[in-house]
DNA sequence: GCCCACGCTTGACCCAAGTCAATGAGGCCA
DNA sequence: TGGCCTCATTGACTTGGGTCAAGCGTGGGC
C-alpha cells in the first residue's frame, strides 16, 4: 500500500532532523517496511539529508484537497486516512496508511486527496521535488515505489468489489478481518480498531448505524467480542467471517 | 490508465509481427499516446522486437483472475473491462481500458482480475517477463508507467467514492459525463456508449434496471437524447448534467 | 417474411440500509 | 461530585434501489 499526498502543519520533534549522518535512519521503525528497504546503508544518506521527523496529533489535517503538492513522507508510526469529499459534505475514505506506507502526490502539483491524522502519527517527511530528484538517482527505490503503487491499485480495486457489491454484512465482516490480518502479522492476540465508527462508515460507504447494528450482530453471534470499550475486540470465529465473505 | 492482467487465447491479424524493424510501430495509432511516447524512435526496436499485434473478439476474455501472469499489452483499438468477481456471481467493472491504455499484471505470478474485450480489440502484446526487461532498462518507461499507475490510482479513487456515497443518479450522470470528454477529446460530436447496459451497471455498482430507469429520466428532462437505438447519445444540457453531479 | 433470441424498458412490489430521535456510557474539567 | 460533551447503541419509521415479471423492438437465421 503506497500513497499520494502531501502535509502542511505539524510540529517538530524534539532533536529530529539534527543528526546528519545516517544512523537514525538504520535504527528507524520502518527502515526494512518502508522505501527505504530498497536503498543500501550508505545510500540512505541521500534520504536521510532531506528527511525531517514530524508528530502529528490525531485528527490533524496534513493537507486539503487542492492544496499545493510539496511535501510527500513515509508513515513511520499511527495512522492516516485519505479521504475525497463532495461539496455537500458526503465523505468517503478512500486509503488508509499504516506504518511503512508512503503518502504523497508525485509529479502532480496539486494535492487530489485530503490527508488526515487518525491517531498521533509519526511521519519522515520530504519535500516532494527533492524526493522526486532522489528517485531520479535511485532506480531500486523508483522500482519499489512503483510495485507497491500498484498493490494499492490492487487493493483500491478490490474495495470497489466491496462499495459496488457487497452488503453491510459482508463489508463489515470484511473490515474486521483486514484488521485481523494486520494485526495477527505484527503478532498481536486482539485486533484493535484505529478507527471511530463514524470512520468505519465513510471507509466501507455505510452509516455509523447500519455498522454499529452489524458490529452488534457479529457480537450477538460470537464471532467478535469487544474488549475494554469499543476499540478493541477479540476474534472469536475467524472461520464464520470468512463464511460471511466469501459464500454470501 | 494503466493496469494489470494478461491474455490467453486470440488470432494473429495477417502479417502482424513479421516486419521486423521499428517502421510498424512509428506509424502504429497509439505510438504517442500508450507507453512508447517515452521512447525514441531508435530506443522503439526493443519494444517492437517482442510486441506481437493481435485482435481479440468482442466478449473474448483475455485471461482470467488466478491465471499465470504472463502477457501484457498496450490498447491499440477497442476497449477492455477489467472485473472483479465473487463466488456467486457478482461482478465489479473496475477499469474500463482504452487505445493507449496498458493492461497487465507485473512483477506478480498471477493475474488478481479478470480482463475482458467489451468490442472487438486490437492489442500489441509483450511476454510479461520481457518487458519487465526493458523496463529494467528504458528508465523513462518505468517513470511513465510509473505516473500512470499513480493516475489510475487517483481514478479508482474518485470511483471509490462514486461507489460508496453517491446516488443512482449521481452514477449514471457521472459516467455519461466521463464518456462525454472522452469524445469530446477525440473530436466526437455524439457519445458512443461503448458497453451495454448490464456492463454500465457492473460498472457504477447498480442493477440494469436502475441503469435504464436513470437513463429514461435523462431523456425525460431533456438531457440526453439517443439515436441511433441506444448505444449512441447526444448531450443537450451538459450543465445540468455536471449540475446533477457535483452540488446534490 | 417469419420467428426467435437477446437486450432494453417499464411497472408493481419489497426490503436493506438510511434517517431521525432517544438513550446510554465513558472521559474530562470545574 | 456533578455536569458536559463526545461517541456508540438501539428503536421506529422511511425510502432508494433491488427483485420479479411483463412487454417491446431490432436483428439474425432459415
Amino acid at each position: 500500500m503506497s500513497q499520494v499526498a502531501v502535509l502542511s502543519a505539524a510540529r517538530v520533534p524534539d532533536g529530529a532532523g539534527s543528526e546528519t549522518t545516517a544512523t537514525r535512519c538504520k535504527s528507524c521503525a520502518v527502515r526494512t517496511t518502508a522505501l527505504c528497504a530498497s536503498m543500501t546503508d550508505e545510500d540512505l544518506t541521500a534520504l536521510s539529508n532531506v528527511g525531517r521527523r514530524r508528530v502529528i496529533p490525531a485528527g490533524q489535517i496534513l493537507s486539503w484537497a487542492g492544496d499545493e503538492s510539496n511535501l510527500c513522507a513515509n508513515v513511520v508510526h499511527g495512522a492516516l486516512k485519505v479521504t475525497s469529499t463532495m461539496a455537500d459534505g458526503r465523505e468517503q475514505i478512500v486509503g488508509l496508511l499504516f506504518p511503512g506506507d508512503f503518502v504523497g502526490q508525485l509529479f502532480e502539483d496539486e494535492m487530489s486527496m485530503t490527508v488526515t491524522a487518525v491517531v498521533e502519527t509519526d511521519l519522515c517527511c520530504y519535500s516532494r521535488r527533492a524526493f522526486e530528484g532522489i528517485l531520479d538517482q535511485f532506480p531500486r527505490l523508483e522500482r519499489m515505489l512503483l510495485k507497491r503503487t500498484m498493490a494499492s491499485l490492487n487493493d483500491a480495486r478490490n474495495r470497489m468489489l466491496s462499495l459496488g457489491r457487497k452488503s453491510a454484512q459482508e463489508r463489515v465482516a470484511g473490515f474486521i478481518l483486514e484488521l485481523y490480518e494486520r494485526s495477527r502479522a505484527a503478532g498481536e492476540s486482539q485486533v484493535s480498531i484505529p478507527v471511530s465508527r463514524g470512520e468505519m462508515a465513510d471507509y466501507l460507504g455505510l452509516t455509523i448505524e447500519t455498522v454499529s447494528r452489524q458490529l452488534t450482530r457479529l457480537r450477538a453471534a460470537n464471532i467478535i467480542a469487544f474488549v475494554n470499550g469499543d476499540r478493541d475486540c477479540r476474534i472469536l470465529d475467524s472461520l464464520e467471517l470468512e463464511q460471511i465473505l466469501d459464500q454470501s
